[in-house]
RNA sequence: GCGCCUCUAGCUCAACGGCAGAGCAACGGACUCUUAAUCCGCAGGUUCUGGGUUCGAAUCCCAGGGGGCGCACCA
């Protein structure tokens, strides 16, 4: 894509050197409380100096008006031959240049509240163009690889951003004020697990060994469980090497967390108090509208079993015990391509998710998922065959994913065996036996319950934003190739 | 990976087999209270790339590339 190089201002620069630092003392936003009473035509003696990028310009003969906007938001620059230095040149400055004003807060005769320019420096020049003054930027392509543009031009892209760092920022606080600790655990994993899924594969030269990046910080996490933190959290880009998607990015952030002494059904409680609390802070209320359609979250969410909602959505009345024929016939009619390795808790696993997981809106709880697919979480205390897992699912997607955390050594180590029998046979994302991880449990792994919430998706939810890159700053995209004319 | 859609000026979009256009931005000018300022003027193109059909292609066809969406996989 071409683009304008600006043909020397007129002949004129417009200053020959940005300085090197300034001391803006004043925000768009801040004047505008304060001076929220001043009345239209009237001036005040405090002069203040605004920093930002020039938005729209209204040339007015002796007179130019220009919108500034920083990131508290905008206040318009009034300048005029009479007493702005270099009035010539302001008035030849780009839209999207940055410049610092210096002046007194006045209220125009229409009554825009405004720094009338005594004088002013241009900070940085804008080569390119922000795009159309009104529409600004909508092409997704360029929206995405040109962030730093998308996001002057597109409020909608700095607020998703911007509530992203603050629902990041209020759960590590909020967690801290119930006894978490955050903590960091490795990136390069010797093997990956924790999760199913494909990794990143990388080499280490100097102990030249392959090396996966995590597909999740689980097993690390409980290890510090086993060495005493009782309770830990995470908050832990993790990389999975799958398809893009306007619901995945390779790499993405997960909020884990595990606490000793707790359960699934804790993590249950705890994850519905945080959404409902980031909603209520952020949105303040928990009665909320994603893609147009509502949700209440309010806690307490529904609670059902997985075995439960098959029967209601689907009307199959299976579950572990209904004989594995049937259970593959009901998988066939309902679409699923039923591979030949697959045990009844799989083919259950297919089921719901074909037949029940897309009609759920939410939020709710699916609980007891078969111990066939859930190779470290705990055996239900009642009900042989599953385990004490939970996945919520809110506006119809998985938020988060938790269970009451397998401790048993052998019975790990056994989950292990099937695991890697089952990525001998085929399942590349099966997980390998991890001797190190059983070696901790063997040093005693106490009760714990513990939960992955997606904190992209989570952010997706309360911005209303239906792709993961609207919430990601630089989501990932195929590398550009650059021409003599980008 | 497969299917469908899409790509025209810096940006947003028209033209849909018959002279490539508009608004904004840019550039020159007028204007002492503008608010997407207004007005006058001027300039701006490998219509994603390559090939084909046609008297004639931005438009139809084929191949390639970028992007979007869906499916698959997953959170």
């Amino acid at each position: 894509m071409a683009f304008r190089r600006r043909p020397d201002v007129r002949g004129v620069p417009v200053s020959l050197e940005p300085p090197y630092r300034l001391a803006p003392d004043a925000t768009a936003a801040a004047l505008a409380s304060r001076h929220r009473d001043l009345g239209a035509g009237e001036e005040t003696n405090e002069t203040v100096t605004v920093a930002g990028r020039i938005m729209l310009r209204r040339e007015m003969g002796k007179l130019v008006f220009a919108t500034l906007r920083d990131s508290s938001g905008g206040i318009q620059l009034f300048a005029g031959a009479k007493w702005t230095a270099d009035f010539e040149a302001f008035g030849r400055l780009s839209l999207g240049d940055w410049i610092a004003a210096t002046g007194e807060v006045v209220r125009t005769r229409t009554g825009e509240l405004s720094v009338k320019v005594r004088e002013w420096v241009q900070l940085a020049e804008a080569r390119r163009s922000f795009g159309d003054k009104f529409r600004g930027i909508s092409d997704v392509d360029t929206r995405y690889r040109q962030r730093y543009a998308d996001l002057w031009a597109n409020e909608e892209s700095r607020r998703a951003l911007l509530l992203r760092s603050r629902i990041i920022s209020w759960t590590r606080r909020w967690l801290e004020d119930q006894g978490f600790v955050e903590v960091e655990t490795p990136i390069f994993h010797p093997m990956p697990g924790g999760a199913a899924a494909r990794p990143f594969v990388t080499h280490h030269n100097a102990l030249d060994t392959d090396l996966y990046l995590r597909i999740a910080p689980e097993l690390y996490l409980k290890r510090l469980v086993v060495g005493g933190f009782e309770r830990v959290f995470e908050i832990a880009r993790v990389f999975r090497n799958e398809g893009l998607s306007p619901r995945h990015n390779p790499e993405f952030t997960m909020l884990e967390l595990y606490q000793a002494y707790a359960d699934y059904t804790d993590m249950m409680d705890l994850v519905e108090r945080l959404v409902a609390g980031a909603a209520e802070e952020f949105l303040g209320t928990t009665e909320v509208t994603y893609g147009g359609r509502e949700l209440s979250l309010g806690a307490p969410w529904r609670r059902a079993t997985m075995t439960e909602l098959i029967e209601e959505h689907a009307g199959s009345k299976v579950d572990l015990n209904t004989p594995a024929e049937e259970l593959r016939q009901v998988a066939q009619s309902a679409g699923v391509r039923v591979e030949p390795g697959w045990g009844p808790g799989k083919l259950l696993l297919e089921i719901f998710e074909k037949t029940t997981e897309a009609s759920l809106w939410g939020p709710v709880h699916v609980m007891d998922y078969p111990k066939e697919v859930s190779p470290l979480a705990r055996d239900h205390r009642s009900r042989p065959g599953y385990v004490e897992r939970f996945e919520s699912i809110v506006a119809g997607r998985e938020l988060c994913n938790a269970f009451s955390e397998l401790i048993d050594p052998d019975e790990q180590r056994a989950r292990f065996e099937d695991q890697a029998r089952a990525k001998a046979s085929g399942d590349e994302e099966a997980m390998a036996m991890d001797e190190d991880y059983v070696r901790a449990l063997e040093y005693g792994l106490p009760p714990t319950g513990g939960i992955g919430v997606g904190v992209d998706r989570l952010v997706m939810l309360l911005s209303d934003s239906d792709a993961i890159r609207d919430v990601i700053a630089f989501p990932t995209l195929r590398p550009e190739i650059f021409t003599s004319d980008t």
